[in-house]
RNA sequence: GCCGGAGUGGCGGAACUGGCAGACGCACCAGACUCAAAAUCUGGCGGGCCUUACAGCCCGUGGGGGUUCGACUCCCCCCUCCGGCACCA
């Protein structure tokens, strides 16, 4: 019976990929609502930045979302999978400063480009929930959360130090500066002093650490750069009193144990009280001298490793409460003012820094721990900054350090000069950018009445349209019809700041908004959330570890506490998967090396390249392109195309394929596809797609000699059918045109993702090996079901085993069930 | 310095709870097809030794030790590479 469905000969892909991506696109596969009689799955990938070409980074990152997309929808999830774009930015305004083109215009059209080359490649995303962050139906609620944070005293504005990217002309968080460089363009950040807009992520820190435990579904890596970030270290305060003042000094020390040995004090330059005592006539300008030149030096040099110490006296002194003991105040270069409290005590006997200070500038060293065991050689080379055994330490003599710490913390306590505490190393979000292109802050200055939030319903504060963006200072300053303005508390004239959010808020709660993505009256919508998350697999890449990542975990902490979503954390799981290097090296313009994914997928087709790049490289890895593995893959296609081709006139018309005459080859393929049909759903449970679509290359290899002999058309078309469905995330498109020769009339993810029969996947004859002393000696098959005495029995009389047992004394046989036996001989 | 991860053929990698190391792919070699080439198909492919052959033996998962009948897998020490934090008190 002939069934003359129309196949090409040849793989057309193009024609392929362009049939399907348009069907899907006109049958809206992949728009989805709430549909509480379905489990949901939310599959959410890290928003690009609309740069105006996908990279293959890209391509990495979506096509592992969307096979996981794919494989959940084909298990019956309701599954939500969205994109949308990180659109503010400052390689938009910088292509204005250069080309003259409006970054709106500049951003949309990239979009434009990025959303087409997106759809080239199959990733099937529910359109319908894109969202554009640089569009005011969007910024408006980075607007609104602003307004809710200032409310609750989360957002301040301060002037203090702050990084400078002198290339970017704006200011960056902490976390974006990475080696004391920025994190965008590399370069070097200075210091310098500005008045700027905080979010206090300060008072999650506890909270951000504690929860990192619950993140389960996390990589341990990211959990670990998370907690670093953060720095909690615990200890204690001690208040110094100073001589002849009223104020005293706070310290913070995590070796209070050590308090006896402090022989000194030093303050952060900037520290307040040495800006008072610079007008001291005799220490006052040795001290200016040295603040100012502290200032002037970018933290990285002031911090790089051994630099050397300096510090200035600063004529007074404090007086140590536990031994009253009178000790010089310095200031010193290697003290910051933003860690504990900018001051410390000094003791150069137990610890390295202090005691290279003590050495140069000759202040004396006193030794108050000793190792429980052995002996301190004096004098000391270099300090001693192990726990041990108090010395010298009055009442607290002779206790161990850590108990010494406790009592001497509380004794602190009751005497009122001290008490335990905590520092952190994670410094609130500093969030003001002087650049355009970004959210508007919504903040009037008022010479009446300060500083007042714009009103709720006077949002959005929209982005003016300009052609005056420059360098310097910030753009917005220089639009008057938006600086100036009304204050509508006392209705006289106001000025706008003229800052704009940093785009990190864009991103921290952009995946709220998939889920009720047009909602008009409020930023998210309550049931919609409910519904939807938390978000089951997030997939981007490790450099957002303690940037974007610890800012969406804080805004949802955030909006839990205003009441708009009830749980704790966002992700369940989060995948971080490498980067796609060549020749060893980052793909990048400046070296000359980059490939671009739409001139692959025009050679090869969006199938081939999907496959190759989950199949070259455990997606966690980073992945060495190859363009010969692309072709590979592509191969590979072809040669499943080929046998569709052979094969599709030959059977019969009946989808289930029934009656099937089990010859042993044939009950040998059936066996194999439903092992793989195990391995391939087991390894895209656990993210391993590499190994998942080399178990479906050795089915097809499988199947290939068996189409050679006494072949069962029927059964060819079972594994065909089943194979087509087991590819089909990966290469989704070659897998329907497939999947509609060989009958179906729906598209594949309606169609179910296929079971196995354990009966059918079990090995009837099994391979068991021989050991003798734990060398392999001799194999035998046998049938599945033989016992272990059988297997013992069968392993002492073997022909080769026999010649290792002469002579010798079988001392003890070791069988693993089905797998081995194992004779131990003296 | 502290914390985390990795090290397996020529290359990318596989081996889920200790049980046949090298699946799958690339590259390479040989054969078939072809006038020829490409494509395709078939076979080979860690190193060494041995044999006419069938086969067999030894070594081998960064290095050294250990636990175990048995270790890529577990434990201890070390080396190298990558990442985070770091004059953080």
């Amino acid at each position: 019976m002939l069934r003359n469905h129309s196949m090409q000969e040849q793989y057309d892909f193009r024609a392929i990929e362009k049939k399907w991506q348009e069907h899907w696109e006109r049958e809206q596969r992949y728009s989805v609502s709430e549909d509480p009689s379905k489990r949901k799955f939310y599959v959410l990938e890290m928003l690009p930045y609309p740069s105006g070409a996908l990279h293959m980074g890209h391509v990495r990152n979506y096509s592992l979302g969307d096979s996981l997309a794919r494989f959940k929808r084909m298990q019956g999830y309701n599954v939500l999978h969205p994109l949308g774009w990180d659109a503010f930015g400052l390689p938009a305004e910088n292509a204005a400063i250069r080309h003259g083109v409006p970054p709106e215009r500049w951003t949309l059209d990239n979009i434009r480009i990025m959303k087409k080359q997106a759809k080239e490649m199959g990733w099937s995303y529910d359109w319908d929930r894109e969202i554009t962050t640089c569009l005011p139906d969007y910024y408006k609620w980075n607007q609104w959360f602003f307004l809710q944070m200032y409310k609750k005293g989360l957002a301040y504005r301060r002037s203090g130090q702050v990084n400078w990217c002198e290339k970017c002309q704006t200011v960056l968080a902490n976390e974006q500066v990475v080696n004391g460089r920025c994190w965008r363009d590399d370069s070097v950040v200075l210091q310098t002093e500005l008045e700027q807009w905080y979010w206090r992520i300060t008072q999650y820190a506890e909270e951000l650490l504690q929860d990192l435990d619950k993140l389960g579904g996390w990589p341990e890596k990211v959990r670990s750069m998370q907690q670093n970030w953060i720095g909690k270290s615990s200890g204690t305060r001690v208040r110094f009193e100073i001589e002849g003042e009223q104020e005293a000094i706070e310290i913070f020390t995590t070796r209070v144990d050590t308090i006896y040995g402090a022989t000194f004090v030093l303050l952060a330059p900037e520290h307040s009280l040495v800006r008072r005592w610079v007008d001291d006539p005799q220490h006052g300008p040795a001290l200016t001298k040295f603040a100012e030149a502290m200032k002037w030096q970018d933290r990285a040099a002031r911090t790089a490793e051994e630099g050397e110490k300096l510090g200035v006296f600063t004529g007074h002194f404090a007086i140590n409460p536990f031994s009253n003991e009178k000790v010089p105040i310095w200031v010193a270069n290697f003290v910051l003012m933003e860690y504990g409290t900018g001051a410390i005590m000094a003791v150069p006997a137990h610890d390295q820094r202090d005691f290279e200070f003590a050495r140069k500038y000759q202040l004396p060293v006193r030794v108050v721990i000793c190792p429980v065991s052995g002996e301190l050689s004096q004098p000391l080379e270099t300090a001693f900054s192990d726990y041990g055994q108090l010395v010298q330490s009055g009442p607290f003599s002779g206790l161990t350090s850590e108990f010494a710490q406790e009592k001497m913390a509380a004794f602190a306590g009751e005497r009122g000069f001290g008490s335990p505490a905590v520092s952190y190393r994670l410094k609130d979000w500093g969030i003001s950018r002087q650049r355009y292109w970004g959210t508007p802050i919504p903040i009037l200055y008022c010479p009446r009445c300060g500083t007042v939030p714009v009103r709720e319903k006077d949002l959005p504060v929209v982005l003016p349209k300009t052609d005056q963006i420059r360098l310097g200072g910030s753009p917005l300053a220089t639009v008057p019809e938006f600086v100036n303005t009304t204050c509508h508390q006392c209705g006289g004239n106001a000025t706008r700041e003229t800052d704009t959010m940093d785009t990190f808020v864009d991103s921290s709660w952009y995946f709220y908004r998939y889920t009720a993505p047009r909602l008009d009256a409020a930023a998210v919508d309550r049931a919609a959330v409910c519904y939807w998350f938390p978000v089951d697999q997030y997939i981007g890449g490790i450099e957002h570890a303690i940037l974007h990542l610890i800012y969406m975990r804080f805004f949802t902490k955030v909006m839990r506490d205003m009441g708009l979503v009830d749980f704790n954390e966002p992700v369940t799981n989060l995948f971080t998967q490498g980067m796609v290097i060549r020749e060893g090296g980052k793909m990048s313009k400046s070296r000359g090396n980059v490939v671009a994914p739409d001139e692959m997928v025009r050679a090869y087709g969006a199938d081939a390249l999907r496959l190759f790049i989950q199949f070259a490289a455990p997606p966690e890895r980073d992945l060495d392109w190859n363009e010969q593995g692309l072709e590979g893959c592509y191969r590979f296609v072809n040669r499943l195309w080929r046998l569709v081709y052979r094969f599709h006139g030959r059977w019969g018309t009946d989808v289930n394929a029934n009656g099937i005459r089990k010859g042993p080859e044939s009950r040998a393929l059936e066996r194999k596809l439903h092992q793989t049909i195990r391995k391939v759903t087991d390894d895209l449970e656990r993210f391993h797609q590499n190994t998942a679509i080399a178990a479906i290359m050795e089915l097809l290899n499988e199947l290939y000699p068996y189409t050679e002999g006494d072949a069962e058309p029927r059964l060819v078309k079972e594994v065909l059918g089943k194979m087509t469905l087991l590819i089909s995330p990966f290469a989704p498109h070659v897998a329907e045109e497939i999947g509609e020769i060989l009958g179906h009339t729906e598209s594949l993810d309606s169609a179910g993702w296929p079971s196995y029969d354990p009966e059918l996947a079990r090995e009837e004859e099994i391979e068991i090996v021989i050991q003798v002393n734990g060398k392999i000696r001799s194999k035998f098959s046998a049938p599945a079901g033989i016992t272990e005495s059988e297997m013992e029995t069968a392993a002492l009389s073997d022909e080769k085993v026999k010649s290792y047992l002469t002579d010798r004394r079988v001392q003890k046989v070791i069988t693993v069930p089905k797998k081995l036996v194992n004779i131990v001989v003296r």
